[in-house]
DNA sequence: CGCGGCATTGACTCATTTCAAAGGTGGTGG
DNA sequence: CCACCACCTTTGAAATGAGTCAATGCCGCG
């Protein structure tokens, strides 16, 4: 069941070399660390599920969102290996985590046991996701569409700093359009226009170079 | 030196009070805190110095800002007593954080001496951090300017439960907006609407009284 | 009293949404 | 092997909501 877009989406680091670049987050992995893999749509875990796990992808790519009462979609987080999620107050997630490409793997650690153990290394993995989601709020807070995109992009190329060659779009269209709270056909004239000022190049629907970061980050259109 | 702010603005409540109500988040709270106090428009901390404490508000309100390249400022936090903040990943703080009103009053503990001791209370603060954000992406991922108003007022009304009264605007219409990504006429269109439409009644500018909960949640207008 | 900050309202512009349709791609099944 | 199908992507045209500019009102305070 190979997925199209796990073709050129180098995300299919084996376990083994992952364990030098991501950090075991939550204490002594060997007792408490349980590995899971999940396909394309493959749920990690569900809003309203009671919160058993916390959970780092190891690899693929995840998104966690909830759906409103008009059914709009809201992708709250995009998971990259090596992020933390499943941090909930109450009893239940409170989101929806959801795969985006095959040979998606997580490393899952009951709550109980964190809560026992004083939650020691959650510190560094909970800094990181509230780094995520300001960050996202700052991307989001861009004015213009093109902004918005290209703040993206920028934030896309630095969490994925592993890839050297052209930055591989990890999602669709429609999930970068829930993701920035605008509408499809807006990413995608966004993407044209940045592409014709010569801020970027789109050497294929889901592969961009960055031409101008400082065009991107300033977002003048 | 009253600010009319505070006048109609009831979050002068005694230390006393509130350590029955806010909880220590960080350890032995005799050992490593040390309490501070500022006025209107005092800076807490500011985005690239030295994040040498983590803060826990006790009284009053503040905002956690940053300003764009092209001078516009974004809230990304908004905090009300017993809200945490000040957790960063690199060895400054990424962000600027200043009251809104005078008797504004914070905890502060020293970074390293958590960090020392394991950051045991840190969890709670950092996931509670964490929901902050994730609702807030949630209220400004609404489609629709009276949305946005209507869910941030749920927002704060669940967040100001100790107000049984009206719901008292901690912050300006600008802050508003700032927060919520909008300018200040469209927050105060939107909550013209929602006053039009009967949602909202507003018993002063500073003062609102949530009349339909189910049109605001939805977010029909 | 006048000043400064906050709040509201109006008119105009324009970016984004919405609705609609067509092109592309890979996967599946005949 | 090919054709169909589902999904993703792009493009166009029209409608509208929000931003911008501008002006006024409000209130507390020096």
């Amino acid at each position: 069941m190979a997925d199209r877009l796990t073709t050129d989406f180098q995300f299919h680091l084996a376990p083994r070399e992952l364990a030098s670049t991501i950090p075991e987050p939550l204490g002594q992995p060997e007792r408490l660390a349980e590995a899971r893999t999940y396909y394309r749509g493959g749920v990690i875990c569900r809003q309203g599920d009671a919160a058993r796990y916390i959970f780092q992808l190891v690899a693929g790519v995840a998104i966690r969102h909830v759906i409103r009462a008009d059914g709009r979609r809201q992708i709250i987080d995009l998971l990259l290996p090596g992020d933390c999620f499943g941090f909930t107050i109450g009893k239940v997630y409170r989101s929806t985590t959801e795969c985006i490409c095959d040979t998606t793997a997580v490393t899952r650690y009951r709550r109980e046991r964190i809560d026992a153990t004083g939650a020691h290394g959650c510190h560094q993995a909970e800094i990181e996701a509230l780094a995520r989601l300001e960050d996202h709020i700052q991307v989001i807070g861009r004015t213009t569409s093109c902004e918005k995109v290209g703040a993206f992009l920028l934030e896309l190329e630095r969490r994925m700093s592993n890839q050297p060659q052209d930055l591989a779009l990890p999602i669709s269209r429609y999930d970068i359009a829930d993701h920035l709270m605008i509408s499809v056909e807006t990413v995608s004239r966004a993407l044209g226009n940045l592409k014709q000022q010569g801020s970027i190049r789109l050497t294929g629907p889901r592969a961009v170079k960055i031409l101008d970061h400082d065009a991107l980050e300033v977002g003048r259109s």
